[in-house]
DNA sequence: CTTGATGTAAACAGATCGGTGTACTTCATG
DNA sequence: CATGAAGTACACCGATCTGTTTACATCAAG
Protein backbone atom coordinates (compact mmCIF):
# COMPACT_ATOMS: atom_id res chain seq x y z
CA UNK A 1 0.00 0.00 0.00
CA UNK A 2 2.78 2.32 1.25
CA UNK A 3 4.56 3.55 -1.87
CA UNK A 4 8.10 4.70 -1.85
CA UNK A 5 7.32 7.59 -3.65
CA UNK A 6 4.61 8.28 -0.91
CA UNK A 7 7.86 8.28 1.64
CA UNK A 8 10.09 10.42 -0.68
CA UNK A 9 7.77 13.17 -0.94
CA UNK A 10 5.89 13.24 2.58
CA UNK A 11 4.48 16.21 2.04
CA UNK A 12 3.20 15.59 -1.61
CA UNK A 13 1.86 17.18 -4.70
CA UNK A 14 -2.24 18.14 -3.49
CA UNK A 15 -0.34 19.87 -0.62
CA UNK A 16 2.32 21.32 -2.50
CA UNK A 17 -0.38 22.70 -5.16
CA UNK A 18 -2.42 24.26 -1.89
CA UNK A 19 1.19 25.76 -0.93
CA UNK A 20 1.59 27.54 -4.57
CA UNK A 21 -1.86 28.52 -4.35
CA UNK A 22 -1.63 30.45 -1.16
CA UNK A 23 1.09 32.32 -2.03
CA UNK A 24 0.19 33.31 -5.85
CA UNK A 25 -3.48 33.86 -5.18
CA UNK A 26 -2.39 36.05 -2.19
CA UNK A 27 -0.02 37.78 -3.13
CA UNK A 28 -1.31 38.86 -6.73
CA UNK A 29 -5.18 38.19 -6.99
CA UNK A 30 -7.37 34.92 -7.60
CA UNK A 31 -8.38 35.91 -11.39
CA UNK A 32 -4.73 37.39 -12.00
CA UNK A 33 -3.47 33.77 -11.49
CA UNK A 34 -3.43 31.33 -14.14
CA UNK A 35 -3.69 27.30 -13.48
CA UNK A 36 -0.83 27.43 -15.63
CA UNK A 37 1.18 29.88 -13.17
CA UNK A 38 0.39 27.29 -10.00
CA UNK A 39 1.55 24.34 -11.64
CA UNK A 40 4.80 26.14 -12.73
CA UNK A 41 5.26 27.10 -9.20
CA UNK A 42 4.13 23.82 -7.51
CA UNK A 43 6.88 22.05 -9.79
CA UNK A 44 3.92 19.83 -11.49
CA UNK A 45 2.94 19.32 -15.12
CA UNK A 46 -0.71 20.93 -15.47
CA UNK A 47 -2.07 17.20 -16.21
CA UNK A 48 -1.27 16.32 -12.07
CA UNK A 49 -2.98 19.43 -11.38
CA UNK A 50 -6.25 18.69 -12.87
CA UNK A 51 -5.97 15.06 -11.43
CA UNK A 52 -6.04 16.43 -8.04
CA UNK A 53 -8.39 18.86 -8.64
CA UNK A 54 -11.33 18.84 -11.20
CA UNK A 55 -11.48 22.98 -11.82
CA UNK A 56 -9.87 25.92 -11.07
CA UNK A 57 -13.37 27.09 -8.84
CA UNK A 58 -12.55 24.10 -6.61
CA UNK A 59 -8.52 24.75 -6.59
CA UNK A 60 -9.78 28.55 -4.82
CA UNK A 61 -12.53 26.88 -2.75
CA UNK A 62 -9.43 24.66 -1.14
CA UNK A 63 -7.51 27.60 -1.12
CA UNK A 64 -9.68 29.43 1.08
CA UNK A 65 -10.31 26.11 2.94
CA UNK A 66 -6.70 25.39 3.94
CA UNK A 67 -6.33 29.06 5.08
CA UNK A 68 -9.87 28.72 7.41
CA UNK A 69 -7.55 27.45 10.70
CA UNK A 70 -9.84 26.59 13.48
CA UNK A 71 -10.73 28.81 16.26
CA UNK A 72 -8.21 29.10 19.37
CA UNK A 73 -9.64 27.19 21.71
CA UNK A 74 -7.83 28.22 25.23
CA UNK A 75 -9.40 29.03 28.95
CA UNK A 76 -7.91 31.99 29.25
CA UNK A 77 -10.17 35.24 30.61
CA UNK A 78 -12.61 35.43 27.32
CA UNK A 79 -11.86 39.76 27.42
CA UNK A 80 -8.30 38.80 27.37
CA UNK A 81 -8.64 36.49 24.60
CA UNK A 82 -10.77 38.89 22.76
CA UNK A 83 -8.11 41.91 23.39
CA UNK A 84 -5.82 39.35 22.28
CA UNK A 85 -6.97 38.68 19.10
CA UNK A 86 -6.94 42.11 18.60
CA UNK A 87 -3.34 42.14 19.11
CA UNK A 88 -2.78 39.59 16.16
CA UNK A 89 -4.81 41.39 14.20
CA UNK A 90 -2.40 44.31 14.20
CA UNK A 91 0.80 42.65 13.99
CA UNK A 92 -0.77 41.06 10.89
CA UNK A 93 -1.65 44.32 9.60
CA UNK A 94 2.01 45.43 9.98
CA UNK A 95 3.49 42.59 8.74
CA UNK A 96 5.32 41.84 5.24
CA UNK A 97 3.14 40.68 2.61
CA UNK A 98 0.18 41.29 3.76
CA UNK A 99 -2.37 42.12 1.16
CA UNK A 100 -5.88 42.02 2.58
CA UNK A 101 -7.97 38.92 3.87
CA UNK A 102 -8.35 36.65 1.55
CA UNK A 103 -11.74 35.55 2.09
CA UNK A 104 -12.98 39.20 1.71
CA UNK A 105 -10.61 39.63 -1.35
CA UNK A 106 -12.25 36.36 -2.91
CA UNK A 107 -15.70 38.20 -2.41
CA UNK A 108 -14.68 41.03 -3.81
CA UNK A 109 -13.08 39.03 -6.74
CA UNK A 110 -16.15 36.63 -7.10
CA UNK A 111 -19.19 38.11 -8.35
CA UNK A 112 -21.15 34.69 -8.01
CA UNK A 113 -22.74 34.72 -4.35
CA UNK A 114 -23.41 31.06 -4.79
CA UNK A 115 -19.41 30.40 -5.95
CA UNK A 116 -17.95 27.69 -3.86
CA UNK A 117 -15.27 29.68 -2.65
CA UNK A 118 -17.69 32.11 -1.47
CA UNK A 119 -19.37 30.05 0.55
CA UNK A 120 -15.93 28.96 2.21
CA UNK A 121 -15.77 32.12 3.22
CA UNK A 122 -18.94 33.00 4.47
CA UNK A 123 -18.67 30.30 6.45
CA UNK A 124 -15.20 31.12 8.58
CA UNK A 125 -16.20 34.56 8.84
CA UNK A 126 -19.52 33.18 11.12
CA UNK A 127 -17.45 30.91 12.75
CA UNK A 128 -15.03 33.56 14.01
CA UNK A 129 -18.30 35.54 14.40
CA UNK A 130 -19.68 33.04 16.61
CA UNK A 131 -16.51 32.43 18.50
CA UNK A 132 -16.75 36.41 19.63
CA UNK A 133 -20.39 35.78 20.86
CA UNK A 134 -19.53 32.90 22.35
CA UNK A 135 -16.69 34.76 24.69
CA UNK A 136 -19.29 37.86 25.06
CA UNK A 137 -21.60 35.40 26.77
CA UNK A 138 -19.18 33.52 29.22
CA UNK A 139 -18.39 37.54 29.92
CA UNK A 140 -22.25 38.18 30.10
CA UNK A 141 -22.60 40.92 28.34
CA UNK A 142 -26.43 42.45 27.82
CA UNK A 143 -26.15 41.77 23.83
CA UNK A 144 -23.61 39.27 23.16
CA UNK A 145 -24.55 38.64 19.09
CA UNK A 146 -24.49 42.54 18.85
CA UNK A 147 -21.17 43.14 20.30
CA UNK A 148 -19.70 40.35 18.42
CA UNK A 149 -21.21 41.27 15.05
CA UNK A 150 -19.50 44.88 15.82
CA UNK A 151 -16.16 43.32 17.00
CA UNK A 152 -15.71 41.70 13.59
CA UNK A 153 -16.77 44.75 12.21
CA UNK A 154 -13.57 46.13 13.87
CA UNK A 155 -11.57 43.19 12.64
CA UNK A 156 -12.83 43.61 8.92
CA UNK A 157 -12.46 47.53 8.51
CA UNK A 158 -9.12 47.38 10.07
CA UNK A 159 -7.96 44.66 7.36
CA UNK A 160 -9.60 46.56 4.99
CA UNK A 161 -7.98 50.35 6.16
CA UNK A 162 -4.85 48.68 6.46
CA UNK A 163 -5.10 47.44 2.78
CA UNK A 164 -6.73 50.02 0.52
CA UNK A 165 -5.42 53.26 2.57
CA UNK A 166 -2.11 51.50 3.70
CA UNK A 167 -2.62 52.15 7.15
CA UNK A 168 -1.83 49.38 9.35
CA UNK A 169 -2.29 51.31 12.52
CA UNK A 170 -5.53 50.68 12.41
CA UNK A 171 -5.60 47.63 13.54
CA UNK A 172 -4.18 49.16 16.91
CA UNK A 173 -6.68 51.84 16.58
CA UNK A 174 -9.50 48.71 16.35
CA UNK A 175 -8.14 46.95 19.42
CA UNK A 176 -8.79 50.40 21.25
CA UNK A 177 -12.52 50.71 20.08
CA UNK A 178 -13.01 46.98 21.03
CA UNK A 179 -11.68 48.31 24.18
CA UNK A 180 -14.02 50.80 24.46
CA UNK A 181 -17.15 48.65 23.08
CA UNK A 182 -16.26 46.20 25.97
CA UNK A 183 -16.03 48.80 29.01
CA UNK A 184 -19.21 50.23 27.51
CA UNK A 185 -20.79 46.65 27.79
CA UNK A 186 -20.10 46.82 31.62
CA UNK A 187 -16.54 44.19 30.82
CA UNK A 188 -13.52 45.46 32.53
CA UNK A 189 -10.51 45.68 30.46
CA UNK A 190 -8.03 46.20 33.03
CA UNK A 191 -4.72 44.95 31.51
CA UNK A 192 -3.62 43.86 35.16
CA UNK A 193 -7.61 42.36 35.56
CA UNK A 194 -7.99 43.92 39.16
CA UNK A 195 -10.65 46.44 38.49
CA UNK A 196 -13.71 43.95 38.42
CA UNK A 197 -16.98 46.09 37.07
CA UNK A 198 -14.65 48.87 38.29
CA UNK A 199 -16.11 52.49 38.23
CA UNK B 1 -18.68 75.87 -32.62
CA UNK B 2 -21.41 73.67 -31.56
CA UNK B 3 -22.33 70.73 -33.74
CA UNK B 4 -25.18 69.42 -34.02
CA UNK B 5 -24.07 66.10 -33.08
CA UNK B 6 -23.29 67.11 -29.59
CA UNK B 7 -26.76 68.88 -29.27
CA UNK B 8 -28.46 65.75 -30.06
CA UNK B 9 -26.29 63.63 -27.54
CA UNK B 10 -25.68 66.50 -25.00
CA UNK B 11 -24.77 63.24 -22.42
CA UNK B 12 -22.17 61.74 -24.90
CA UNK B 13 -19.53 59.19 -25.34
CA UNK B 14 -17.34 59.35 -22.59
CA UNK B 15 -19.54 59.62 -20.22
CA UNK B 16 -21.92 56.66 -21.44
CA UNK B 17 -18.56 54.88 -20.99
CA UNK B 18 -17.89 55.27 -17.64
CA UNK B 19 -21.92 54.57 -17.00
CA UNK B 20 -21.02 51.15 -18.31
CA UNK B 21 -18.04 50.46 -16.41
CA UNK B 22 -20.16 51.96 -13.50
CA UNK B 23 -22.62 49.16 -13.84
CA UNK B 24 -20.47 46.32 -15.37
CA UNK B 25 -16.97 46.73 -12.97
CA UNK B 26 -19.11 47.22 -10.30
CA UNK B 27 -21.57 44.24 -10.90
CA UNK B 28 -19.11 41.77 -11.97
CA UNK B 29 -15.32 42.79 -11.04
CA UNK B 30 -12.88 44.65 -13.02
CA UNK B 31 -11.10 41.75 -13.89
CA UNK B 32 -13.75 39.90 -15.08
CA UNK B 33 -15.55 42.71 -17.30
CA UNK B 34 -12.96 43.01 -21.13
CA UNK B 35 -13.31 45.83 -23.12
CA UNK B 36 -15.43 44.14 -25.58
CA UNK B 37 -17.87 43.82 -22.92
CA UNK B 38 -17.81 48.18 -21.88
CA UNK B 39 -18.20 48.97 -25.13
CA UNK B 40 -20.53 46.89 -26.41
CA UNK B 41 -22.77 48.07 -22.91
CA UNK B 42 -22.50 51.44 -23.94
CA UNK B 43 -23.23 50.67 -27.96
CA UNK B 44 -19.92 52.19 -29.16
CA UNK B 45 -17.36 50.67 -31.15
CA UNK B 46 -13.93 49.25 -29.55
CA UNK B 47 -12.03 51.47 -31.50
CA UNK B 48 -13.88 54.32 -29.90
CA UNK B 49 -13.64 53.58 -26.87
CA UNK B 50 -9.94 53.69 -27.10
CA UNK B 51 -10.15 56.69 -28.54
CA UNK B 52 -11.35 58.76 -24.82
CA UNK B 53 -9.09 56.18 -22.76
CA UNK B 54 -6.07 54.98 -23.80
CA UNK B 55 -6.18 51.74 -22.16
CA UNK B 56 -8.19 49.76 -19.74
CA UNK B 57 -6.11 50.90 -16.20
CA UNK B 58 -6.73 54.24 -17.20
CA UNK B 59 -10.32 53.14 -17.90
CA UNK B 60 -10.39 51.71 -14.74
CA UNK B 61 -9.30 54.77 -12.95
CA UNK B 62 -11.80 57.11 -14.45
CA UNK B 63 -14.75 54.73 -13.26
CA UNK B 64 -13.09 54.89 -9.41
CA UNK B 65 -12.49 58.72 -9.99
CA UNK B 66 -16.00 59.16 -10.70
CA UNK B 67 -17.51 56.83 -7.82
CA UNK B 68 -15.45 59.55 -5.74
CA UNK B 69 -18.41 61.73 -4.71
CA UNK B 70 -17.40 64.99 -2.58
CA UNK B 71 -18.02 64.71 0.53
CA UNK B 72 -20.99 66.40 1.89
CA UNK B 73 -20.32 69.93 3.46
CA UNK B 74 -23.29 70.61 5.05
CA UNK B 75 -23.45 73.26 8.52
CA UNK B 76 -25.93 70.84 10.37
CA UNK B 77 -24.49 69.65 14.13
CA UNK B 78 -21.04 67.26 13.49
CA UNK B 79 -22.46 64.78 15.56
CA UNK B 80 -26.11 64.71 13.60
CA UNK B 81 -23.87 64.82 10.47
CA UNK B 82 -22.07 61.70 11.73
CA UNK B 83 -24.48 59.71 12.58
CA UNK B 84 -26.63 60.56 9.00
CA UNK B 85 -23.70 59.32 7.66
CA UNK B 86 -23.53 55.40 9.36
CA UNK B 87 -27.99 55.66 8.78
CA UNK B 88 -27.09 56.17 4.84
CA UNK B 89 -24.10 53.51 5.27
CA UNK B 90 -26.98 51.19 6.91
CA UNK B 91 -29.58 51.73 3.94
CA UNK B 92 -26.81 51.21 1.22
CA UNK B 93 -25.76 47.97 2.24
CA UNK B 94 -29.25 47.05 2.53
CA UNK B 95 -29.68 48.25 -1.09
CA UNK B 96 -30.69 46.03 -4.19
CA UNK B 97 -27.39 45.49 -6.57
CA UNK B 98 -25.34 46.37 -3.36
CA UNK B 99 -21.43 44.21 -4.25
CA UNK B 100 -19.40 45.85 -1.72
CA UNK B 101 -16.87 49.23 -1.37
CA UNK B 102 -15.91 49.64 -5.29
CA UNK B 103 -12.49 51.22 -4.06
CA UNK B 104 -12.04 48.24 -1.48
CA UNK B 105 -12.98 45.64 -4.34
CA UNK B 106 -10.14 47.64 -6.93
CA UNK B 107 -7.73 47.49 -4.05
CA UNK B 108 -8.74 43.50 -3.81
CA UNK B 109 -8.42 42.90 -7.56
CA UNK B 110 -5.24 45.09 -8.78
CA UNK B 111 -2.61 43.77 -6.69
CA UNK B 112 0.16 46.09 -7.68
CA UNK B 113 -0.56 49.57 -4.97
CA UNK B 114 1.42 51.30 -7.51
CA UNK B 115 -1.93 51.12 -10.30
CA UNK B 116 -3.66 54.15 -10.76
CA UNK B 117 -6.83 53.27 -9.64
CA UNK B 118 -5.25 52.11 -6.25
CA UNK B 119 -3.37 55.64 -5.85
CA UNK B 120 -7.45 56.98 -6.52
CA UNK B 121 -9.38 54.45 -3.62
CA UNK B 122 -6.41 55.24 -1.21
CA UNK B 123 -6.94 58.86 -1.71
CA UNK B 124 -10.94 58.88 -1.83
CA UNK B 125 -10.87 56.94 1.69
CA UNK B 126 -8.43 59.74 2.90
CA UNK B 127 -10.62 62.07 2.05
CA UNK B 128 -13.57 60.56 3.97
CA UNK B 129 -11.14 60.18 7.24
CA UNK B 130 -10.41 63.82 6.83
CA UNK B 131 -13.87 64.88 6.65
CA UNK B 132 -14.37 62.63 10.00
CA UNK B 133 -11.71 64.20 11.51
CA UNK B 134 -12.98 67.69 10.70
CA UNK B 135 -16.23 67.01 12.37
CA UNK B 136 -14.69 65.62 15.15
CA UNK B 137 -12.25 68.42 15.56
CA UNK B 138 -15.31 70.73 15.62
CA UNK B 139 -17.09 68.61 18.63
CA UNK B 140 -13.54 68.76 20.53
CA UNK B 141 -12.70 65.08 21.46
CA UNK B 142 -9.49 64.62 22.67
CA UNK B 143 -8.26 62.75 19.89
CA UNK B 144 -9.64 63.46 16.50
CA UNK B 145 -7.64 61.62 14.77
CA UNK B 146 -7.68 58.22 16.03
CA UNK B 147 -11.71 58.50 16.68
CA UNK B 148 -11.90 59.69 12.69
CA UNK B 149 -9.60 56.22 11.77
CA UNK B 150 -12.12 54.35 14.35
CA UNK B 151 -14.98 55.58 12.28
CA UNK B 152 -13.31 54.51 9.26
CA UNK B 153 -12.99 50.96 10.38
CA UNK B 154 -16.31 50.97 11.15
CA UNK B 155 -17.43 52.04 7.93
CA UNK B 156 -15.09 49.54 6.19
CA UNK B 157 -15.84 46.99 8.69
CA UNK B 158 -19.50 47.28 8.15
CA UNK B 159 -19.31 46.87 4.10
CA UNK B 160 -16.86 44.08 4.08
CA UNK B 161 -19.20 42.16 6.50
CA UNK B 162 -22.19 42.89 4.22
CA UNK B 163 -20.27 41.77 1.61
CA UNK B 164 -18.97 38.03 2.99
CA UNK B 165 -20.89 37.61 5.40
CA UNK B 166 -24.40 38.91 3.49
CA UNK B 167 -24.87 40.86 6.92
CA UNK B 168 -26.43 44.17 5.75
CA UNK B 169 -27.73 44.41 9.26
CA UNK B 170 -23.53 45.59 10.39
CA UNK B 171 -24.47 48.82 8.99
CA UNK B 172 -26.71 49.32 11.83
CA UNK B 173 -24.00 48.00 14.22
CA UNK B 174 -21.25 49.63 13.12
CA UNK B 175 -24.11 53.06 13.78
CA UNK B 176 -24.54 51.91 17.57
CA UNK B 177 -20.56 51.40 17.86
CA UNK B 178 -19.80 54.80 16.14
CA UNK B 179 -22.37 56.35 18.87
CA UNK B 180 -20.81 54.39 21.78
CA UNK B 181 -17.53 55.79 20.51
CA UNK B 182 -18.45 58.96 20.31
CA UNK B 183 -20.59 59.15 23.98
CA UNK B 184 -16.65 57.75 25.25
CA UNK B 185 -15.05 60.45 23.90
CA UNK B 186 -17.48 62.79 25.85
CA UNK B 187 -19.70 63.89 22.51
CA UNK B 188 -23.43 63.59 24.29
CA UNK B 189 -25.28 61.93 20.94
CA UNK B 190 -29.20 62.83 21.74
CA UNK B 191 -31.16 59.42 21.47
CA UNK B 192 -34.10 61.19 19.68
CA UNK B 193 -33.52 63.19 16.79
CA UNK B 194 -35.84 66.00 17.59
CA UNK B 195 -33.89 66.72 20.75
CA UNK B 196 -31.49 69.21 19.54
CA UNK B 197 -28.59 69.94 21.76
CA UNK B 198 -31.18 69.49 24.15
CA UNK B 199 -30.97 70.19 28.15
C1' DC C 1 -15.81 69.78 -53.14
C1' DT C 2 -12.46 69.11 -49.79
C1' DT C 3 -10.84 68.61 -45.26
C1' DG C 4 -10.77 66.94 -40.69
C1' DA C 5 -12.80 65.25 -36.71
C1' DT C 6 -15.51 61.64 -35.07
C1' DG C 7 -17.78 57.74 -35.44
C1' DT C 8 -18.74 52.62 -37.13
C1' DA C 9 -17.90 47.55 -38.26
C1' DA C 10 -14.93 44.02 -38.41
C1' DA C 11 -10.80 41.71 -39.09
C1' DC C 12 -6.58 41.01 -37.02
C1' DA C 13 -2.22 40.32 -33.61
C1' DG C 14 -0.26 38.11 -30.12
C1' DA C 15 -0.90 36.46 -25.86
C1' DT C 16 -3.23 33.98 -22.33
C1' DC C 17 -7.13 31.63 -20.47
C1' DG C 18 -9.15 26.99 -18.49
C1' DG C 19 -9.02 22.48 -19.72
C1' DT C 20 -7.86 17.86 -22.67
C1' DG C 21 -5.52 14.37 -25.21
C1' DT C 22 -1.66 11.62 -25.98
C1' DA C 23 2.49 9.28 -25.56
C1' DC C 24 6.12 8.27 -22.40
C1' DT C 25 8.36 7.20 -17.73
C1' DT C 26 8.57 5.46 -13.05
C1' DC C 27 7.68 2.13 -9.76
C1' DA C 28 5.19 -0.88 -6.28
C1' DT C 29 2.84 -4.89 -6.62
C1' DG C 30 0.63 -9.35 -8.85
C1' DC D 1 7.57 -9.90 -16.75
C1' DA D 2 2.92 -7.74 -16.64
C1' DT D 3 -0.19 -4.49 -14.80
C1' DG D 4 -1.95 -0.35 -13.22
C1' DA D 5 -1.56 3.86 -10.75
C1' DA D 6 0.60 8.22 -10.87
C1' DG D 7 3.55 11.43 -12.80
C1' DT D 8 5.81 14.20 -16.88
C1' DA D 9 6.21 16.74 -21.21
C1' DC D 10 3.92 18.96 -24.57
C1' DA D 11 0.94 19.83 -28.21
C1' DC D 12 -3.56 21.20 -28.74
C1' DC D 13 -8.51 23.12 -28.30
C1' DG D 14 -11.71 26.95 -28.52
C1' DA D 15 -12.45 31.00 -26.25
C1' DT D 16 -11.22 35.38 -24.62
C1' DC D 17 -7.98 39.01 -23.48
C1' DT D 18 -6.04 43.99 -24.55
C1' DG D 19 -5.08 46.67 -28.15
C1' DT D 20 -4.41 47.91 -33.35
C1' DT D 21 -5.46 48.28 -38.09
C1' DT D 22 -8.14 48.97 -42.08
C1' DA D 23 -11.86 50.66 -44.74
C1' DC D 24 -15.85 53.24 -44.68
C1' DA D 25 -19.80 56.66 -43.03
C1' DT D 26 -21.34 61.09 -41.25
C1' DC D 27 -21.25 65.90 -41.10
C1' DA D 28 -19.78 70.86 -39.93
C1' DA D 29 -16.73 74.18 -41.74
C1' DG D 30 -13.32 76.37 -45.17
Amino acid sequence: MTTRKAEKQRVPVRQRILQSCDQLFYQQGIQAVGVDAISAHAGISKRTLYNHFPSKDALIAAYLARRASPVPDSDAPPDQQILKAFDWLGRWLESDGFRGCPFANAAAELADPAHPARRVAAAYKGERQAWFEAQLERLGVPDPGLLALQLMVLVEGAITTALVQGRPEAGRAAGEAAKTLLRAAGVATEPGGEGQAGG
